[in-house]
Formats: structure tokens, C-alpha cells, sequence
DNA sequence: GTGAAAGCGCTAACAT
DNA sequence: ATGTTAGCGCTTTCAC
């Protein structure tokens, strides 16, 4: 934070205050001669606005944010959101906008941080993990905070969304096993009361036609293993599972595997969200891939117009693709 | 539409705005009748400081910065950072302070960051990815912005730094290999630019005697599998192979396997960093875990002593350890 | 213990 | 096209 401020370069070009805020922002005409001035008593003086001075007199913060309240635990098996994070930043990057990131814990934790962040340190929110009738939707909304909604929402929103359709890509999964002769088919979802965990299960028992072998994870490899082994000790086992995201796939594969089946000749196995390293498995591991850079680039995009007070819209990005690969016997 | 500032509540709670600043602050000797007074009018109407206004007043952002500067597709395949930040987050949380994350390309973007977030956006830095004689260093200490080096800086640094002790692991795991009768031990390095990576690469060396079959990759899957193809092709091919992380591991595991070696015995392997995913291949991947959380947090502690004013300091937080696994043949 | 007033560094009406 | 003048909402001397 340079001593030096708007009035020293504004002495040094000879100009006013005004004139140099200007020369600047471009915000009215000012002559070539004198932009140049200003732009070079910038340059000698090493000047550049203060953003907090900045923020106060226009009142925009010139920062976005996003608030996890995952579990730390959960957030580190995740390769969702750096991804995310990283398409967020290549749209963000252009306009100088900042990104202000808030791991909290706890309902009370999360108000408090939204609401200090409705104080002046961002002009607009992203939600991520949207669940069903989300208390942070009408609470935004009444903190007057622009909003973009990253998934699918259950009710009326007065922000604008991210969509991507997690149905398709169950009911192509199920087709595909269905063909290879598998009718004892189970789902391992991920928390129900989160939208896309809702969405992908609907999907499930929509194309089955029977909730009868569903069953609730919580996206950990702990869970994988458990909900694994209580489907396997049914009477009449499941000859594949879909699993919500890969790693409680993969602890269910390992676990079928202790116990003595063959993946995929005694058990298919497919999980969500593509880790990394999941082609690299043995076996290779079916599961779907969803370009989360991508959404978090629509996500920017729409904070960013919400901001300067657009309507809200709904924006589809569909790139879910099914990776079929040894896990599914492809 | 004014929104409501501290003037209303100083007017409400029948006290100047002096009065009521100081009754949330402390920061002076304030009557308990009157400190309940205004504490009352605050919440009658629902009033908190604007974070913008005090930044500008108190010349502190209350914010800290992280400016990343990889390659996307980096970031997604790393399972460092986001354990990283939420031990960062918990500290921050104690003191309301928020963390403006920025990714950026290129060392021109990546230095106007910098500026941006000293001129009143950040009160101070963590840096990442430390590389040899690394230019951000007399950077950031020229644009006197408190930093916290995470990561062990080669030369005589004016900051605070978080270390582990890279060397001890990789000895650990060579001393292991060598009892089980290998003498041909390769290492496949990170870029040996990176600090780290460096670190790993010297330490084998010295415990190997020779650089012979050190072999420097770039952390991606891709350098992995073509890094070990070249090392597989020597007319001498090593018996165990080192490499620098998890995703190259697995990579130089599979393109080994399709080559007809068996994992661990034609072939032990081990990586670093124990993705969450690594106990759960088969073999399971011996790996080296390092507690991201435990570096992020005393990197936040670090960070926060240095921007009031104490002298820089180096803190160990040695956590890594090798967990020995199938494909090392434990 | 509390009040009055002067900034913090910038932007934006309002003039000219 | 440029200058003047108020604020933006808070903190912090300086008085009392």
C-alpha cells in the first residue's frame, strides 16, 4: 500500500483529482494530451487506485464469493471444486474481480459469514451443494445478495442457475448394464437432502421402476464400504452397482473384491464425477465425467451480469459423459 | 435507499458514532450501561460494520491472498490444496478474516496480482509451489507485503516459513527397498525447479550414491507412464521406482502392468502425497502423507503474527509419513 | 467515560 | 474537457 496517493499524481500531471480518476476508468472523455499526462505521472509515482478506498466510494467490493460449509474432510476428497474454481477464475480474471473463499462449519458459522460478506467484501455469492429447499436461497435473497445458483434448485429462484442434467447419465448407465443382461441393479447415492444426489437417485428408480435397491451414502469411502456390504449380503445380490461419486466406488470395489467377487464378472461397478485417477485403476474405473471448469465459467458469467442487475436465467452445461471402461466389463 | 450506518445507531442508542465504534471494538474504556445500550441499538437494527469502510479507515483489509499460479489441470489433480485451505480457513475463521484466492498464468499476470492485492485487497500473502531462487520472494518483500513461505525457500528469505522435512521419507522408503534385497532404485522427480521436488531429488541421490536413474517429471499422469517407459527400456531396468507423487505413480504403475509386469514383484512402487484414492488401488499404492490442514493452519498462524509486526520465524511441522502398502510389497 | 471533528483515498455530482 | 466539492462509513486523535 504505496504512500502515495490519487492527490500526488493528480499534482504531479497537473491535473485534478477528478481528472485523474478519469484518465483511469475512462468514465468520461478526457483529451489524449492529458490522459497521457496522467497515465505517466502514474507510471513515475508507481500509483495504482487503493481497492478499499475504491470499494467505499462506489460501493462495490469488486470481489465474488464462495462459501463451503463441507466438512474439511469431505472438501479434500473432492475433485470438483478446484476445477470449479478454476474456470471461476479464468472469467473472473478479466474484469480484476477477486474471488473471496470461506470454509465454515455450521449453520450459525455460515449466516455470520454471509452476512459479513453482504457488508462490503463481495458484491455477489456462488452456492455450491444446493440442497432441497435450501434455507440459503430466500436468507440471499433477503440479504439482497446476488446470487448464482451452481446445480439444480427445487423451488421458484429468484437467481440464476447452473444446470447440468444428472438424469441422463443414470438412465444411459442403466441402459447400458440392462443390455448386458444385469437386472439386479443398486444405487449407492450421495446424501439425499442434496439436489443432485436427488436428481441422479430419481433418475435411478425412475428407470428401474423400484426404490428397492437404493441406498444413502454420504460421498465417503467409509460409506462406499459399508452400503456395499449390506448390499451384498442380500438374499438376492445386486449384479451392479452405480455408485454417486468415485470414491465410495471404489471403496465398494474393494471391498466386492475382499470378499472374493470379480469385478465386473461377478459385480459391475460405475461411480460420478471422473477423479483423476480412476482410468488408471485396475480395473479402470466406468464413471462420469462432468467438466466442472465449464460450469464454473457459466457460474462467473452470471454472478457477473446478476451484478450489474440483469434478470436471473438458467443456463444448461451439459457435458456429462459416460466413461465406460473395465469396471462395467465395456 | 441508504443502507443503515453506524451514524443511525449512534443516533438510536443516544451516543456518537465514536461511542459505538468503540463499544464493539473495546478498544476503549466504555460504561457497561452504555456498551448494552448500543449493543441493543445494533441489533434493533441490524447493523455490523461495512468491512469497506473500516478497511479504508484502519488501512486493513482483513483479508489474506493466495495467488496460485498452475496450470489448471494441475490444480484439479492435486489433493494438497483444498486439504491446504480448510486448515488455512480454520484459523482465519477465529479472527473473521477472509482468504481472496487468485489463479492466475503467467508471471506478468501473476505480478500484477501481487500489486492488486497490496493496494488494500490483502494484508499478506501465503506463497505455494516454492521454486529455487524464486523470484516471488524479493518481490513481495520489495512490495513489503507480509508473506508466509509454505515449503522450504533456498536462499536467506525475509518471511516466515512453514517447512516438512522432505528428505527423511525418501530415505525411509529407500532403506526399506534395499532390506527387501532392490538395488536398482529409480526416482521420478517432480520439476526440479520446485523446491520440493528438489528437496526429494538431492535426498536420493545421496542415499543412492548416484543420479543414474533419476528421472525428472512434471507431477502429470502423462510424464508418469513416459517416464517410466524410458526407465523400463534401460537395458538394466530398476526393480523399484520412486516418484514424486501419487498421479505419476499410478500412471507409471499401469503403463508397467500393460508391459507384463507384475506389481510388486517385477516392479515395487511407491508415490507421494497419499491421495485419497491410493489405499483403495489394487495394489494399493505405498505413499507418503504429508497433513495438508496441519501446513495451512501454521502457515494462517504464521501469516497473521507476521502482519502485526513479529519478527519471521520458521516452523516445522513435520507430519509426513510413508505408509507402506501392497505395491511396495510390504 | 464520552463527544466533536478530522481524516482514510477514492468517485461522482455539479459546475464551468 | 476539466475543476470543485461532497460524500462513501468507519476509526481515531484531540478535547472535555
Amino acid at each position: 500500500m504505496g504512500r502515495t496517493t490519487i492527490a500526488d499524481v493528480a499534482r504531479e500531471a497537473g491535473v485534478t483529482k477528478a481528472t485523474v480518476s478519469h484518465a483511469l476508468s475512462g468514465n468520461r472523455p478526457i483529451s489524449e494530451e492529458t490522459r497521457a499526462k496522467v497515465l505517466a505521472a502514474a507510471r513515475k509515482l508507481d500509483w495504482a487506485p487503493s481497492q478499499s478506498a475504491r470499494a467505499l466510494a462506489t460501493r462495490r467490493a469488486n470481489a465474488i464469493a464462495v462459501v463451503l460449509a463441507r466438512d474439511p474432510q469431505v472438501i479434500a476428497n473432492d475433485s470438483f471444486f478446484p476445477a470449479f474454481i478454476a474456470g471461476v477464475e479464468s472469467v473472473l480474471a478479466e474484469t480484476e474481480t477477486a474471488l473471496v473463499l470461506q470454509v465454515v462449519q455450521g449453520r450459525e458459522a455460515e449466516e455470520r459469514a454471509y452476512r459479513t460478506l453482504a457488508r462490503g467484501r463481495a458484491d455477489g455469492a456462488l452456492l455450491l451443494d444446493l440442497r432441497t429447499d435450501d434455507w440459503r436461497v430466500p436468507f440471499l435473497d433477503e440479504l439482497a445478495l446476488p446470487t448464482v445458483l451452481v446445480g439444480a434448485y427445487d423451488q421458484d429462484s429468484p437467481f440464476s442457475c447452473v444446470r447440468t442434467d444428472d438424469a441422463a447419465p443414470v438412465r444411459e448407465l442403466i441402459a447400458r448394464l440392462r443390455a448386458a443382461g444385469h437386472t439386479r441393479i443398486a444405487h449407492v447415492s450421495g446424501p439425499l437432502d442434496y439436489v443432485h444426489s436427488r436428481a441422479r437417485a430419481d433418475a435411478y428408480i425412475e428407470a428401474m421402476g423400484s426404490d428397492e435397491l437404493l441406498r444413502e451414502g454420504d460421498f465417503t469411502a467409509a460409506s462406499g464400504r459399508d452400503v456395499t456390504e449390506e448390499l451384498l449380503a442380500l438374499p438376492d445380490r445386486p449384479t451392479a452397482i452405480l455408485y454417486s461419486n468415485d470414491t465410495m466406488a471404489i471403496a465398494g470395489l474393494s471391498l466386492a473384491r475382499s470378499r472374493g467377487l470379480a469385478i465386473p464378472h461377478d459385480l459391475a461397478i460405475s461411480g460420478f464425477d471422473d477423479d483423476h485417477l480412476s482410468a488408471h485403476l485396475s480395473p479402470a474405473l466406468t464413471s462420469v465425467s462432468s467438466d466442472p471448469a465449464a460450469r464454473g465459467r457459466a457460474a462467473a458469467r452470471l454472478l457477473q451480469e446478476s451484478i450489474l442487475g440483469a434478470e436471473p436465467r438458467t443456463e444448461i452445461v451439459d457435458v456429462n459423459v459416460v466413461h465406460f471402461r473395465e469396471s462395467t466389463g465395456s
